[in-house]
DNA sequence: GCGCAAATCTAAACGCCGTCAAGATGATCT
DNA sequence: AGATCATCTTGACGGCGTTTAGATTTGCGC
């Protein structure tokens, strides 16, 4: 009822899966995902519980439709970042940050994007051209000066996919408040960990 | 009433918080993750769905106590990868083998172990001597031929953790299954994986 | 325009969940 | 032995995901 724009649209309710997305991304964002039940997304959404079954099959299929628009903002972010850099050496790093920074700035949406890709085991969407994976691979392959070998360049991609990911999970941690403050800003501890990448992988190798 | 020992011990039940961290285990293993309820761990337990509350103050300090378990295990398998590895220069990537092959084994209990501390926006354990973040710590310090500053040396730490708890969370994907296949298993991907973090930090450099 | 079928929504119910209050049961201590 | 306290059970509450049956509205063929 808060929401429950309520026009007399097409047909009764007008759109509802956009609305139940809607308020379900609202939710999210307000109170979290624990307070994300299909009743309370009903309810912000103005209709009886059992409504939702006419659009989605269940819970997670309005998840997925969640986790979808998030894949599509990151997307979205990471061009942007992509675009922005002039200097195509802090392409790579701006990437990385740009990343973080959805997660850091989306942290609800973004466990659920990860959540729905657990369920089925599989990452659907960023691989697909456009998509974050590509993304990160293509600005990869710009930056490198000899061309890389495909399974180079996949592994490479997946390396740094992994560690923006872990760090994307960290980033909120109390125990990097210290750091955070010594260097100056999340951003730029966020720099410094992608740094650090280097030396970790160089003392991993030697 | 599955399980339920059900010995007379020195209480009513003997030692019920054990029994219950040990039922939730077992859940968490054969049914995974959306299974552990608390009433199931009370029912595997074979006592009533209150019994727990006279142990644990609610669903989330019990969960805790198994993530607690689940962090002394992950140090175990780390410092026995560690102590196992002759040549110091393989001791770092085998450390992050043996940390991703422990999520891969104990994926329900790797879960757990994050959603409480995520919760908690700390790692709670893994910090104290001994723990999961000093061993990489420790492990990159004796690596090092030179002496490595401080902060170095933690943001370096940070970020091979990043990368490994990354690595954990993917390594069962589909899409990578084609990968495993060409390079002959799971471990060897895993390794190629770590040996190109350092190809990617290079060209994230430059 | 009208009737009908399909699409959409509501109401009510089911079994499960986490949690709490009250009472029963058993162990421990003097 | 009796008091006391920790422990466990019973029963209840509200909320959850989901299903079924029925009401309402819509769009289409006539």
């Amino acid at each position: 009822m808060t929401t429950a724009t309520a026009e007399s649209r097409p047909y009764h309710h007008g759109d509802l899966s956009r609305a139940l997305v809607d308020a379900a991304r609202k939710i999210l964002e307000t109170d979290g995902p624990a307070a994300l039940s299909l009743r309370a997304v009903a309810r912000e959404a103005g209709v009886s519980p059992a409504a939702p079954y006419h659009h989605f099959k269940d819970k997670a299929e309005l998840l997925e439709a969640v986790a979808h628009e998030g894949w599509v903002e990151l997307d979205l972010a990471l061009s942007k970042a992509r675009a922005a850099t002039e200097t195509p050496g802090e392409r790579m790093s701006n990437l990385g940050v740009a990343y973080v920074c959805f997660a850091r700035d989306n942290p609800a949406l973004y466990r659920v994007m990860y959540d729905c890709s657990r369920d089925k085991d599989a990452l659907p969407d960023q691989l697909k051209e456009g998509g974050a994976y590509c993304q990160v691979r293509d600005t990869l392959a710009e930056q490198s000066k000899t061309p890389l070998a495909e399974m180079d360049l996949e592994l490479a991609t997946i390396a740094g996919w992994c560690a923006g990911h872990g760090l994307a999970e960290m980033i909120g941690f109390k125990q990097f408040a210290h750091l955070k403050e010594v260097l100056g800003g999340e951003e730029a501890f966020l720099r410094a960990v992608f740094q650090h990448l280097g030396m970790f992988a160089k003392f991993a190798e030697d």
